[in-house]
RNA sequence: GCACCCGUAGCUCAAUUGGAUAGAGCGCCUGACUACGAAUCAGGAGGUUGGGGGUUCAAGUCCCUCCGGGUGUACCA
């Protein structure tokens, strides 16, 4: 028997082909295979308990005839897994310190970690849409998560082996570019003479047309008609509209570079504007869209709230009475294009919790829409989120009730960093400890949005953030930094192999060495969900499993053999961590 | 009105998607620097998982019902 990569999908797979020969066993019998409580094990299977009742067996004796059978078989070594039976029918699996070390032999550099991650999406087309952020607007606090997230399930898709791209989706075709242009013209406004601060400006100049829309609403149609014309082509509006794009583009380019987010392809609503009365078109000929109220829109009856005889009918518009194109206009011609252009077999699309109802009206179109003309409907999913809040449970904001800048929140974030670096290090030069700065300044702003359930809320608090304690950007990094020191002190090479290392001993060893393996469960359990909390936490586990090896086993000892297999837990962890942090998007440091 | 989400220790969050005695951090209390970086570690106190009912061998997790909070409700994106 070989050890294996994943050793719970191996024990469930093992375990199904063995029942298929046991008596008792048949069709509907899934082992239940999942990682166990220590006290138990590694991995307990629990799948039998469920398929004696539906059976009206005796589980504790449907158990015991399965683990007899999966100990006569050649699947379990019993110098590498030991089974017992507990409970009421639950089949424990402990892993011996002779399977672990014949891991940590196998599996020792980050291709060797990559090499069986990739089977979990095994090339697989996925198109991200992300970080897809407006144009004309500074970026705020509402473009943190998206960003950080974003980044993070992009890079974990393609470390697990998916063919990924990243397509920037930006918003840059919408009604408020009527209002921008009716208040540009108004006031005769020379875009190229913005300078540096032109986002700012536009910014400014957007929010002061709507408050005259609504001193003025006659200027609405105003609007309404500057857009018309943009839609249309009309060669002034189009000229401005670049300007602002190409600003837009510029100040965003900025925090991309900043906050570390890629992207492949940036093709925004705009890209599709010649694409949608295909999807007009498309749409009526199969029946599925129909004129209501002047407008065009797909009913979904067998929902009930958006079933057209509500009190309060919410159908999926797609055509706005006037004739504009929309979110969803633009959006369903965007899942073609990335069908036909890309053959995209999996579509993920980030945004806030507030835009659920938006993608299940869209997966329920494209749905019918793809089925009705024989395209191959992508697997589609909406990754969502909830709102930052501030200490009094309200979307977080400025003392004054402004939305928060995103660069303002990135530059407090470095000095804030800063500052505890030069109270922690003041001995490291000022370069360095800037450097340092960004890393955990960033680390931790991201890692706070990261380390929580992100389908949830949660409350900001700049001294939990950076005070460096607990589950928290500084405490992976630190743990990191004290390895590299290690290695830097006894003078070897982190990445090269380590000679004369054997298996781990003691309790310490034992217990970093068994959760170095997790890494491989931590990775199916984010995938699986696009949940990088999970994530997080296994690496906030490891660093602690690492800092109470630490203290309780000294690495730097006269022994060479000990130290040997202490170095090698060593870099073991130092791979994992770094290769955690890399996948969050967080700088590991060699010093801090 | 209708739909969806949430309620877990004083505070901020977990709980491998129905598994065994609900776990961390902060804060509080007790210890560990002549030891590889104390941004650390070891330990303690702290819970009727909003209330009630139900399904199940097993419920924080599923169902019903109340209470409390949030979000969405076509021509913004």
């Amino acid at each position: 028997m070989k050890v294996w990569f994943n050793p719970s999908k191996a024990i469930e797979s093992a375990l199904s082909t063995i029942a298929t020969e046991t008596e008792g066993f048949g069709l509907g019998f899934e082992p239940g295979v999942r990682p166990a409580d220590p006290r138990f094990g590694d991995y307990q299977a629990n799948g039998v308990l469920g398929f004696a009742k539906r059976n009206k067996a005796n589980p504790r004796q449907l158990a015991q005839r399965l683990l007899e059978a999966a100990q006569a078989s050649d699947s379990f070594d019993p110098a590498l897994v030991e089974l017992s039976l507990a409970g009421p029918g639950f089949i424990n699996f402990k892993l011996t310190s002779a399977f672990i070390w014949q891991w940590q032999l196998a599996f020792s550099k980050v291709e060797d970690f990559q090499s069986g991650a990739k089977e979990l999406k095994h090339g697989r087309k996925v198109v991200i849409d992300y970080p897809s952020a407006n144009t004309a607007k500074q970026a705020h606090i509402g473009h943190l998560r998206p960003m950080v997230i974003g980044q993070a399930i992009a890079r974990l898709l393609d470390f697990c082996g998916a063919d990924l791209i990243r397509d920037n989706h930006i918003g840059d075709w919408g009604t408020n570019f009527g209002t921008l242009i009716m208040k540009i013209k108004r006031d005769q406004i020379d875009l190229s003479q913005l300078g540096e601060d032109a986002l700012v400006t536009l910014d400014q100049l957007y929010k002061d047309g709507s408050a005259l829309e609504v001193e003025q609403p006659e200027l609405r149609d105003i609007s309404r008609n500057e857009l018309v014309l943009l839609q249309n082509g009309d060669a002034s509006n189009t000229a401005l509209w670049d300007q602002i794009v190409e600003i837009s583009k510029v100040a965003f380019e900025k925090l991309f570079v900043q906050m570390g987010v890629e992207v492949d392809i940036t093709l925004g609503e705009s890209f599709y504007r010649d694409k949608v009365q295909r999807i007009y078109d498309e749409l009526s000929e199969i029946g599925l869209a129909e004129e209501s109220d002047g407008a065009l829109v797909v009913w979904h009856d067998e929902v009930k709230k958006f079933a057209r005889n509500n009190e309060r009918p919410f159908p999926f518009n797609i055509r706005k009475k006037d004739g504009a194109s929309n979110y969803a206009s633009t959006d369903l011609a965007t899942v073609l294009y990335r069908l036909e252009a890309f053959q995209a077999e999996e579509i993920v699309y980030l945004t806030d919790a507030r835009q659920q109802d938006h993608f299940q009206q869209l997966f329920l179109t494209t749905e019918k829409w793809f089925k009705a003309k024989g395209y191959a409907k992508p697997q589609m999913s909406h990754v969502y989120w909830g709102t930052i809040l501030g200490a009094d449970k309200k979307p977080f904001k400025t003392k004054s009730g402004e939305s928060i800048k995103l660069q303002e929140l990135l530059d407090e974030a470095r000095k804030r960093a800063f500052d505890v670096v030069t109270e922690k290090n003041p001995d490291l030069d000022k370069a360095e400890r800037v450097e340092i700065a960004e890393s955990v300044g960033i680390g931790a702003l991201k890692y706070a949005d990261l380390s929580s359930n992100r389908t949830q809320d949660y409350v900001f608090s700049w001294e939990r953030l950076l005070s460096f304690e607990g589950n928290t950007a500084p405490y992976l990094l630190y743990a990191v930094a004290r390895i590299n020191s290690i290695f830097r002190k006894v003078g070897v090479d982190p990445e090269a192999p380590i000679e004369g290392a054997s298996q781990a001993e003691t309790e310490a060893e034992l217990a970093l060495a068994r959760k170095i393996m997790g890494f491989v469960t931590a990775l199916e359990l984010t995938l699986s969900d696009l949940r990088p909390h999970f994530l997080c936490t296994y690496l906030y586990e490891l660093a602690g499993a690492y800092s109470s090896f630490y203290n309780a086993d000294k690495v730097m000892v006269d022994d060479d053999a000990v130290k040997a297999r202490r170095l090698l837990l060593c870099a073991r962890t130092r791979t994992v961590l770094m290769t955690g942090l890399d996948l969050l998007g967080i700088k590991p440091l060699e010093r801090m």
